[in-house]
DNA sequence: CTGAAAGCGCTTACAG
DNA sequence: CTGAAAGCGCTTACAG
């Protein structure tokens, strides 16, 4: 196990001194074009890696940036995180990433570990819990910090908050549902006070005001088997919602399986909109209309925001949300 | 902003050498409890922040381990990704993740970034392009590194290979069809030719030859796209099998969907049994039976076994396989 | 149990 | 366009 080469393994090979190497690595536009790829012939050839903890000693990036997930076993996040990763991959930075499963000590830990690697930059979807410290901790690092997708510190300015617009996405369905003829209009799923529930509901809740029609929440745990549940629960009661706007496609799609268990089949017997659209949306039985949320692009979006940050400085603005659409499809139609 | 504390001014503070607070950040035996407390009480105090370049550069561990994953949106490898990652983190182990989108470019390059950050370990889902120079720059690099789930690299004693019973698995799930009294069973999904197929094949060609059963194959991605199609396609067929070993949980639910359009009911005209055991399968209509594949607890044990590796110098055994379960529901019974 | 000294592999002015 | 020198913040023997 020979010792690993340095830059002046590399000079010497190359006939030039260190620091001419270091320039090369750095992309200098002062070095000569024939000494440069002498320098990189060098290097290939004696097998050279670089070594980023002595260049990040020195002052330079750690090209490193932290992205924390509160819950990585969801699909929802999972995507984003997959295309946050790759946006920053894409322009040569590593993700060094975490799951906190909702757990706001893990989440201090791995935000405390990430910033003794010295991560560039936070990508944060944050648990729930008012941990104040941790923001503050983050504030003192001076680290460009985006929170996303859960807005937990009030200070945008600090910390530039980017999500979608589910206040609209949950309007978009109501209206549907409403334009379907639907008379009695119920809301399934999400835990009840938490934010991201707030929003989903309040489109739901600005049109059924306007329109002076009664309002009814089934609130859980945004899942399949919670859908399923009321599913199953609703099917005998002969007064129940014949439209239903979900939390979550999750929920829909228990829901639409609930249903078929007890011979209720949505589209005809009653109308089943979700959120998010996963792909198992367009392809399950009957297919699910939904409220799109393009959280793949989203995630390259707030990548991008980011990296705009970092490399040139430009903070993002502190609120914003990016669009979602109305998909519709079977399931809120008469087929 | 002003410049972040270094041990020195710690040093300075708790009245100690700069060496001593040193030991104290080893958590070295021979510092005196009392010298201690007071080294920690001055890092407290004027927030100090541990620099792992610095003292990467002088050699310690940079608490950081690689994991590069083939498709990270495939929520089998997600949850794998979220268990290998927390088991780290436990350790105090920060992860560094990458999605190759099965790109073997892309998997090169964040191998090489990776190994620039100076990862102490890597744990490799690797694409399956037949990319031997990567596996010689991880040789040459000395890194500890294991292959898990996809065997590419056939030098296990070097980089030793994690996956689960594939094989027994299907040999299972065909006796289990054969048991319930099926005629023609057929196997349906994954891409011929692929190691994990030929896995997840094998014990059910091995059983159809004991019995002299004629096998039948229906190969494909193993999405939930592919299962509907097929289901939709063989539905019309008078000699359509009458028990299906589907290649993933996934394929088998796109079949369970293709069937419910084409008022096929599983369970009772036709048995279908999946692969992985995904949330979903215990949930869905009619409840799919499955072979369980564990790999949140298999995600754990590898990362165990990797840390052995790193810790103890332990070396994992060059091939291991976890076990996998047969677990029977409504979609294999008359129900 | 603690202190003084050397050095890890880079980057960064500064000369030339 | 390139070289010599200082120093980033740690760890690691080595004394004491």
């Amino acid at each position: 196990m020979t010792k690993r080469p340095t830059i002046l393994d590399v000079a010497r090979h190359a006939g030039v001194s260190k620091s001419t190497v270091s320039l090369v690595l750095q992309n200098s536009p002062s070095v000569k074009n024939s000494t440069r790829i002498a320098v990189e012939e060098a290097m290939a050839k004696i097998g050279y890696v670089y070594n980023r903890s002595a260049a990040g000693l020195r002052g330079a990036s750690s090209g490193l940036i932290g992205l924390v997930i509160n819950d990585l076993r969801n699909p929802f996040f999972t995507e984003f995180a997959a295309s946050v990763q790759m946006t920053f991959a894409e322009k040569g930075f590593a993700t060094v990433v975490a799951n906190t499963d909702e757990d706001p000590t893990l989440q201090a830990n791995v935000i405390a570990s990430m910033i003794e690697h010295g991560v560039n930059a936070f990508v944060i979807s944050p648990t729930y819990a008012n941990d104040k410290t941790v923001f503050d901790r983050l504030e003192r690092s001076g680290i460009p910090t985006m929170q996303v997708l859960r807005q937990v510190d009030e200070r945008t300015d600090v910390f530039p908050f980017f999500s979608l617009d589910y206040q609209t996405g949950s309007r978009l369905a109501a209206r549907h549902l409403a334009e379907m003829g639907c008379e009695n209009i119920a809301f399934v799923g999400g835990l009840e006070d938490r934010p991201v529930t707030l929003e989903r509901v309040s489109g739901y809740d600005e049109l059924m005001e306007a329109e002076q029609r009664r309002k009814t929440y089934f609130y859980g745990r945004p899942s399949r088997a919670f859908g399923r549940n009321i599913a199953r629960r609703i099917a005998k009661d002969q007064n129940r919602p014949d439209g239903l706007i979900c939390f979550s496609d999750l929920v829909a799609l228990g829901m639409i399986s609930g249903f078929a268990e007890t011979g209720i089949q949505p589209g005809k017997d009653v109308r089943i909109i979700g959120f998010d659209d996963i792909e198992e949306s367009s392809l399950c039985y009957p297919r699910l209309s939904t409220i799109r949320c393009d959280v793949s692009s989203f995630g390259k979006s707030a990548a991008d925001a980011l990296l705009g940050w970092l490399e040139k400085g430009s903070k993002p603005e502190a609120v914003k949300r990016y669009p979602v659409e109305l998909i519709v499809r079977q399931s809120t139609l008469q087929f």
